[in-house]
DNA sequence: GCGACAG
DNA sequence: ATCTTGTCGC
C-alpha cells in the first residue's frame, strides 16, 4: 500500500536522525516528528540500561578447553542458551520466539520453548530490542521461574551486541544492541551474533570486504572489525568452509570478545533452524492464524 | 537511478 | 525477519 510506503520512509528518516545525530534535507519536518516520537523514550531507556553494561568476563564458570581437569562439574560452561525469532510469512506481525539450551560439550538439546506473539512495535534500525526483547525475556523468565536446572549460563542472541551505532560512534558511549539489552535486563552473559552488518564507525560492506581481503592471506576464521576510530567492535567470522558471507560477533554483556569467539555460534544456528522448522510445520497444519 | 544500517 | 528476482556496485 501507499500508506505503508510513506510510513516506511518516515521511519527510515527518523532512524537516520536518531542514529546519526544529524538531519537530512527534510530536517524540519523530521525534527517535529522526532519531538513527539516514542523513540525518544527508547533512547533514554538505552542510556539507562547501558550504565549497567559490563564488557569484561564476569561469570563463575570456565571453558573446558582452557583447563585440563580439576574443575567441578558446576564450574564449567555447560548450558548455552540461544534465542531467535521467526516470523510468519503470511502475517509479518506474527512471530515465534524461541529459546533453546544446548549442552556445550555435546551440543545436545537440553531444553526448548516457543512463544507465539503478535508484535506491535515496528522494527527500527538501532531499536531492535524494543521489538524483540520482550518475547525473549519472557521465555527466559518462564524457564527461570520453573526452576529448570538447565537455565543457561550464557546466552547467544540473534542480533548485535556492542556493534551498534547511536550517533557518536567513535566514542564508547553510544552502543547498545539487542544482546546488550537482554544481557543487562536478564543479568546474563550474552553474545550478539548478526547475520548482516550494522553500519558503525565507518564499517560498511565495502570496508569489511577490504578487511577480509587484507587478512586474506590465510583466510583466517576471525577478522577484527576495526572502525575508523581504531576501535574493535567485534569480529567477522567466516562460516566454516570458505563461505563468502561472514557473520558478525560482538559482545553483549559480562563477557569479553576473546572469550566470546571461543564459543562458536552453533547454538544460535540451532535455535534459528529449529524455530524456522517449527513454524513451518505449524503453518502446514494450518494451526497458525 | 535507488537508497544508506541488526531483525 | 520473509519472499523474490536476478546476478554488481557508486
Amino acid at each position: 500500500m501507499r500508506v505503508d510506503r510513506v510510513r516506511e520512509r518516515v521511519q527510515t528518516a527518523l532512524a537516520f536522525v536518531l542514529l546519526n545525530g544529524r538531519s537530512s534535507r527534510r530536517s524540519i519536518t523530521i525534527a517535529r516528528l522526532v519531538a513527539r516520537s516514542p523513540h525518544l523514550d527508547n533512547v533514554t531507556t538505552q542510556d539507562i540500561l547501558r550504565e549497567k553494561l559490563i564488557t569484561e568476563d564476569s561469570f563463575s564458570w570456565k571453558l573446558s578447553s582452557e583447563g585440563e581437569t580439576g574443575y567441578k562439574k558446576g564450574e564449567e560452561l555447560r548450558y548455552v542458551g540461544g534465542v531467535d525469532i521467526s516470523f510468519s510469512k503470511d502475517d509479518p506481525s506474527k512471530a515465534c520466539g524461541t529459546l533453546v539450551v544446548l549442552d556445550f560439550h555435546t551440543l545436545q538439546l537440553l531444553y526448548q520453548d516457543f512463544s507465539f506473539v503478535t508484535l506491535q512495535v515496528p522494527y527500527v534500525p538501532g531499536f531492535l530490542a524494543f521489538r524483540e526483547a520482550p518475547v525473549l525475556q519472557q521465555l527466559l523468565e518462564k524457564m527461570k521461574r520453573s526452576g529448570n536446572p538447565f537455565y543457561p549460563q550464557l546466552l547467544m542472541v540473534d542480533g548485535n551486541g556492542i556493534l551498534h551505532p547511536r550517533g557518536k560512534c567513535f566514542t564508547n558511549e553510544y552502543c547498545f544492541g539487542l544482546a546488550c539489552h537482554i544481557g543487562v535486563e536478564a543479568n546474563l552473559p550474552t553474545i550478539g551474533i548478526g547475520k548482516n552488518l550494522h553500519h558503525v564507525d565507518g564499517l560498511t560492506h565495502s570496508t569489511v570486504r577490504k578487511l577480509l581481503e587484507a587478512e586474506e592471506n590465510s583466510s583466517k576464521e576471525f577478522t577484527n572489525l576495526v572502525g575508523c576510530s581504531g576501535r574493535v567492535w567485534g569480529v567477522a567470522m567466516r562460516s566454516t568452509q570458505g563461505s563468502i558471507k561472514p557473520i558478525f560477533i560482538s559482545i553483549g554483556h559480562m563477557i569479553s570478545l576473546q572469550t566470546a569467539i571461543m564459543i562458536v555460534p552453533e547454538p544460535i544456528r540451532q535455535a534459528d533452524i529449529r524455530s524456522r522448522d517449527y513454524i513451518r510445520k505449524l503453518e502446514m497444519n494450518g494451526k497458525v492464524t
